[in-house]
DNA sequence: CAGCATCCATGGAGATACTG
DNA sequence: CAGTATCTCCATGGATGCTG
């Protein structure tokens, strides 16, 4: 770690050239986050995710998963047990992302508020009027 | 801010009790974090956003500049000049929200290669096969 | 149990043309 | 200059049924 940083802020200004841009298009998605954040706390088989993340469809797990793990983010185990098992865990790599995104998520906590206010505050300036503009 | 933290670490289970997902809801789409980089540099006109941020589209940077100040990250100020003037900053929600980005960057400037690495990695393990399965 | 395959609805996003 | 208005395309994602 020495080179990595050629002193390039955030982004240069295309979308290519942004690093952020990049890790948001891989983990901006619906459920990449609630999966990562899962298995940060502990490995889990693919029918656990599917009951807890509450929501999410078996495509749509099976789909993300897959992303994960061509990613590194997330490695699969396959038991060759009777009734199959699979259990997805957390790469190293996956974990680092973890603090990143424990920092958005004290962001979000500290200032969900605010943006609910913001919005609402927006949404009452120049709302419909009940009784014509 | 005394009680914000009743220890949800980072996201419950469901997509809604997630701060994260919240974010990344707003912030997570294609131009969100490059027009808050670029704003968090400094204040720029609509034009200069659009020819700056390359590839993006007049609808889209009007869309998302609006849900940007809707939501209270930047603000809008017109200035009533024959040419009209108009100009977009970060607000300051707006600049605490490039710290965590800020974060996020420095993951991604960091371990995209790695990523990269997994992916190609896994691609050719079982990629198509040039001769047929 | 852990998927895969298929169909279908939604809306995100680009291109283009027009306006205050 | 700083947008609006339409039209359209396609990726995301949900629902359902089948399989190793």
């Amino acid at each position: 770690m020495s080179q990595a940083h050629t002193r390039v802020p955030l982004t240069e200004r295309t979308p290519e050239d942004c690093p952020v841009r990049e890790v948001l298009d891989r983990v901006g998605d619906k459920w990449s986050v609630l999966i990562i954040v899962m298995l940060g706390r502990s490995t889990h088989r693919y029918s656990e995710l599917h009951r807890t993340i509450d929501g999410i469809s078996q495509r749509m797990l099976t789909l993300t998963l897959r992303a994960l793990v061509r990613d590194g983010l997330v490695s699969r185990t396959a038991h060759a047990s009777v009734p199959p098992r699979v259990d997805y865990a957390l790469t190293d790599l996956g974990h680092t992302l973890l603090e990143p995104l424990t920092a958005l998520d004290h962001w979000a906590t500290l200032h969900r508020e605010d943006i609910r206010a913001a919005r609402e505050h927006h949404d009452r300036a120049q709302a419909p009027r009940p009784d014509g503009p």
